[in-house]
RNA sequence: GGCGACGUAGCCAAGUGGCAAGGCAGGGGUCUGCAAAACCCCCAUCCGGCGGUUCGAAUCCGCCCGUCGCCUCCA
C-alpha cells in the first residue's frame, strides 16, 4: 500500500507519487517580512516539515523550496514607517525567520529564494504573457487576462460568474474582467522599482511564487503548500500564471493547505491583520518546541485547530511523556540491571515495536495523519516503559537487552520522523543557578561533599566557573544528597530535591539511586 | 448572497457501514521514608438535533440548529 495524498484540486485523496521516481519536489508559501511570525504560520512549516520528513523516511529525495517575499505593499509601508530601507527590514525577519525555525526544530528548506532576486524571471514570464494574449498593459501597470484561461477558478471550485456576484471591493475600471489582477505595478514616487519594458515599477502580489518555484523547481511541482486562506486568489493566479506560461499543465501535481489556527479568544483565524496573534517568539518563551509539535500534530493537518494554555499544557505533558520513555528505557540500559537481560526470553517489546511502526507508516500514508501516527508512538512508550520497569521489578518478564535498545531506538526514530527530538536542554540561567546551588551548598553543608572530590575545592572557592557543566553539577549535588539519604536524614535529602526543583530540575529516587531530568 | 469545511467523553482529538484510537485531566491500586515517574484498573450503550437508506451508521442521504474558512492582504 502506498502514500496516498489529500489534493485541493480535485477534492480527493488520490495516490501520491512523484513526477521524476523518487524525487519530490515541493515548493511551501514562505513569509512576507515585514513582521514577526505567529505561531499560525508556525503550524503550517510544523506541517510541511513533517509532510518533508515522513517522504525522506519513504525513501524519497525532497527538494524542498521556501520563498521570502521581501518586496511588497506592507514592507514599503512599515519600512518607511519604521525609517528603514526594505533590504534592512527584510533581511533582519529573514534571520529571525531563521532562527525560529531552527528553534522549532523545522529543518532548513534547500533554497529560500527572494522575491526581489527574481525579477528577471518575472519579467520574463510577464513579456511572455502579453505575446500570448493571457495580459495586457495599462499606464504602466500589467494584468492578467483571466478570461483567456478557461480552468480559472478550478483550484478554488468557483467560476467567474459567481467571484464577480460575491465581488466586494471597487474594481479597478482599467480592467478587462473584475477578476484580472495585476502582474506589474507602476512604480509611484518614493517607492523601491526596476526597469521594465512598461517603465519603472515592482511586480504584483502573485508572480513571485510562480517565478521562483518554476526557477528553481521547473514546470511540475509535486507538491505545493500553504494555508488554506491562500487557496484564493494566491494559488488560484499561481497556476493561470505559471500554466499560461509553460502551456505545460499541470504546474502542480498536488495542492496540499493545512487548516487555519485561532485563538481561544475571538473565534477568527490567527492572522497578523486582525492583530490577534501569538508570535512564534512568545510561544517558544513559554513552551518546549515538542510540546508546540505534539500540539500541532494532535489534530490533522487539514482540521483548523485552536491555540489555548490548556492544549499546550496537554500537549507539554504529552511531549514529556515520550522523553522520559526514552530516558528512562536508555537509562536502565547504562545501569548494571540491564546486563542481566542478555539471556532473558521475548518481553512482548519487539513485537510491540513492529506494531507500532506498522501503525505509524499505515498512519502517515493515509494523508499524513500525524494524529493516529502519534497515537503509535504513545503505545510504544507504554510498551517502552514497562519493559523498562520489568528489568528492575520483575525479571523473570524484562527483555533482552537488545531488545530493550531495539525499542528504544525504535521510539525515538519513529518520533524523530515526526520531528519531535525528545531532549530538554539546560538554559545557560539554569546553568548559572545550578552552579550557585552547588557553592552553596559546598559552604552550607560541607559534610554532605567527599572532600575528595575535585569539584569540592573549586565550588568552596567559587571559581568553578562555565567548565564544569549542568550534568557533573546536578551529579555532584544529588551524590551528596544521596549521602544525607544513606543517613535517613530526609529532611536533607528533600530540601535539596526541592531546591532543585525551583530550578526546573526534577530528582527521581528509584530502587537503584536517582534519575534526574528538566521540567 | 455564493462556494466549502466542521460539530465525537470534563478538555484536545482519531475514526476508511460491522461491537468508539491516542493525549491531558480525574478516581482506585502497585511501587516508595516522602515525592516524582512508571505500570495495572476505571472513566462515551454513545458520536449537535430530527427523519430516512441498510441485516447493521459516528461513518451514506435529507432537513434543521450551531461554529468556522474563502469570496479582500493573509500560513
Amino acid at each position: 500500500m502506498g502514500l496516498r495524498v489529500y489534493n485541493t484540486l480535485t477534492r480527493r485523496v488520490e495516490e501520491f507519487a512523484p513526477l521524476e521516481a523518487g524525487h519530490v519536489r515541493m515548493y511551501v508559501c514562505g513569509p512576507n517580512l515585514y513582521g514577526p511570525s505567529h505561531v499560525g504560520h508556525a503550524l503550517s512549516y510544523l506541517v510541511f516539515d513533517v509532510i518533508r520528513r515522513y517522504l525522506e523516511y519513504r525513501g524519497y529525495r525532497v527538494t524542498h523550496i521556501q520563498n521570502f517575499t521581501d518586496i511588497e505593499d506592507r514592507i514599503i509601508e512599515t519600512a518607511r514607517a519604521q525609517g528603514t530601507t526594505i533590504e534592512a527590514l527584510a533581511g533582519r525577519y529573514a534571520d529571525r525567520f531563521l532562527r525560529e525555525m531552527n528553534a522549532l526544530n523545522i529543518r532548513r528548506a534547500d533554497h529560500y529564494p527572494r522575491a526581489t532576486e527574481a525579477i528577471p524571471q518575472m519579467l520574463d514570464i510577464i513579456r511572455a504573457l502579453l505575446a500570448r494574449g493571457f495580459a495586457y498593459a495599462v499606464d504602466g501597470d500589467v494584468f492578467f487576462r483571466v478570461t483567456a484561461f478557461p480552468a480559472y477558478g478550478r483550484l478554488s471550485g468557483r467560476s467567474l460568474d459567481e467571484m464577480q456576484a460575491g465581488s466586494r471591493v471597487e474594481v479597478d475600471p482599467r480592467k478587462e474582467h473584475p477578476m484580472d489582477f495585476v502582474l506589474w505595478k507602476a512604480a509611484k514616487p518614493g517607492e523601491p522599482s526596476w526597469d521594465s519594458p512598461w517603465g519603472r515599477g515592482r511586480p504584483g502580489w502573485h508572480i513571485e511564487c510562480s517565478a521562483m518555484s518554476l526557477a528553481h523547481l521547473g514546470n511540475h511541482l509535486d507538491i505545493h503548500g500553504g494555508g488554506q486562506d491562500v487557496v484564493f486568489p494566491h494559488h488560484e493566479n499561481e497556476i493561470a500564471q505559471s500554466e499560461a506560461y509553460t502551456g505545460a499543465p499541470p504546474f502542480v501535481r498536488f495542492w496540499v493547505h493545512n487548516g487555519l489556527l485561532r485563538l481561544t479568544e475571538g473565534p477568527e483565524k490567527m492572522t497578523r491583520h486582525l492583530g490577534n496573534i501569538v508570535t512564534i517568539e512568545e510561544a517558544l518563551g513559554r513552551y518546549h518546541p515538542d510540546a508546540i509539535r505534539v500540539f500541532v500534530l494532535s489534530s490533522h493537518y487539514r482540521s483548523p485547530a485552536t491555540w489555548s494554555d490548556a492544549s499546550l499544557e496537554a500537549a507539554t505533558r504529552g511531549a514529556e511523556r515520550l522523553r522520559i520513555a526514552a530516558e528512562h528505557a536508555e537509562a536502565v540500559l547504562r545501569s548494571a540491571a540491564a546486563g542481566k537481560g542478555e539471556t532473558r526470553r521475548a518481553s512482548g517489546l519487539a513485537p510491540a515495536a513492529d506494531a507500532a511502526r506498522a501503525a505509524f507508516e499505515g498512519a502517515m500514508d493515509e494523508d499524513f495523519n500525524a494524529p493516529r501516527a502519534l497515537a503509535a508512538v504513545f503505545d510504544l512508550a507504554t510498551a517502552l516503559n514497562k519493559a523498562a520497569d520489568s528489568v528492575t521489578q520483575s525479571p523473570e518478564t524484562a527483555p533482552a537487552t537488545a531488545e530493550l535498545e531495539a525499542g528504544s531506538r525504535m521510539l525515538r526514530g519513529l518520533a524523530g520522523v515526526l520531528g519531535l527530538t525528545l531532549t530538554a536542554s539546560m538554559s545557560p540561567a539554569q546553568q548559572a543557578a545550578l552552579r550557585r546551588l552547588a557553592e552553596d551548598l559546598v559552604r552550607e553543608q560541607p559534610g554532605l561533599f567527599d572532600p575528595a572530590h575535585p569539584l569540592v575545592d573549586r565550588l568552596r572557592a567559587g571559581g568553578a566557573g562555565n567548565a564544569v557543566s549542568g550534568e557533573e553539577l546536578v551529579a555532584f549535588i544529588a551524590d551528596g544528597r544521596m549521602r544525607a539519604r544513606q543517613r535517613k536524614d530526609w529532611a536533607t535529602g528533600d530540601a535539596i530535591r526541592s531546591r532543585l526543583d525551583s530550578l526546573g530540575i526534577l530528582l527521581e529516587d528509584t530502587p537503584t539511586g536517582f534519575t534526574w531530568r528538566l521540567r
